[in-house]
DNA sequence: TGTACATCAGTGAACGCGCGTTCACTGATGTAC
DNA sequence: TGTACATCAGTGAACGCGCGTTCACTGATGTAC
């Protein structure tokens, strides 16, 4: 017996096979958000979580990299959704910038193995780097425009002397994932204040008046 | 019969258990270098790496987290010297600061599966969480104090306007660290050359004059 | 100097477990005639 | 309207594998007498 109480699955009606696959995909969801994160993870464990049999996977995925794939798409996605909500509550550049940079590590402290899922893997052993996806079409291309922008923003409302807005948006970029990331892993670092930090790298690297 | 080949190890002599740990050492330090980094390391993998039984591993360490967390020690060790080495090559502040950064890249560009096994793992399961470690006694103290002492050295010299040396060394190391991490993960990006991204972010978050 | 014995360093067999993957199957639902 | 059948969605048993860990052991080396 897999399932610890007797609720049986009833199985998708005929044509919503593709319910079961997004019910999959939230299990993954779920078990990287949880305490172990990405260590937790096993095609098993997934199918348990999405209370069906191990088997029942492949009818919709080849293998757990495919779920993870199908995870790393669907947090890109709300990682973008964040930005674009504080994108939206300001209309002056420089605010506008700040809460970007803000929303951005909020999402990256809200969760923070769905975050790592995003950035920490190798790439290599993965098959993204043979598909050589350009900027446009990698996965958080949405969410780095979106900063890119907001510092050609600041730039043409003269408030940036920023040369090259889009290797400053990249220097912005590195510097909030690195914050973020040393913030879940040196945790007992005695860090400043995240409004300092955030505002400051905001500051110096878009090179704002 | 576990070795592939006919050598057999002969035991080291009597007083001489500790050279079996550093043997194990050397030999995870290996295998997180290789391929499959942390992913293709077990308490067996470590032992046929370094030719001898898996129970001969608990003479020496309680679990394999105790392994890897002497890698860490190893790795920092090395992240350290490598630092020291740039540092002793410059005598001014402003080139020294930058020698630094470029070495911390240089290291992490090198050694990516080991330079991530420091930083990004999971803080929360392990115990060093709940050792409260100070910051002069974390693992990567010493390289941290480097630089610290370079943004000091280049305010005191007249180089920096920088009002919080310690903070803006902390804002200077989180950017190196997620231009490394970024450079990893996302190595299709478009990435600026190098030089120009490590002196921006040493120029402008150190303010350089 | 000899010899019995303790200690050290590591081996080899065995265990139970969860894993990915395969295979034949079941039972409900839609469809052709 | 019936009924045979195909298809769909998922099950359950089984497999071989590598894993962490235990246990009794071996054989060389040092030590007490």
């Amino acid at each position: 017996m897999v399932h610890t109480d007797g609720n049986q699955r009833k199985p998708n009606p005929r044509g919503a096979g593709g319910a079961l696959r997004e019910e999959i995909v939230q299990a993954a969801v779920r078990l990287v958000r949880g305490r172990d994160g990405l260590a937790g993870i096993t095609l098993r464990s997934v199918a348990r979580e999405a209370r069906i049999t191990a088997p029942s996977i492949y009818g919709h995925f080849g293998n757990l990299d495919a779920i993870l794939d199908a995870v790393v798409d669907r947090a890109f996605d709300d990682l973008t959704a964040t930005l674009e909500t504080a994108r939206a509550a300001h209309a002056a550049p420089v605010p506008r910038l700040r809460a970007l940079c803000r929303a951005y590590a909020s999402f990256a402290v809200a969760e923070p193995r769905l975050y790592a899922l995003l950035f920490d893997r190798d790439q290599v052993p993965s098959l993204r780097a043979a598909e050589s996806k350009s900027v446009d079409t990698m996965p958080g291309a949405r969410a780095f425009a979106m900063l890119r922008d907001a510092v050609r923003a600041c730039v043409a409302a003269g408030d940036s002397t920023s040369a090259d807005p889009l290797r400053d948006a990249v220097l912005l970029w590195t510097a909030l994932h690195g914050y973020v990331s040393l913030l879940r892993s040196a945790a007992d670092f005695p860090w400043p204040s995240r409004e300092d930090v955030l505002d400051q790298l905001a500051d110096r690297l878009a090179l704002v008046r």
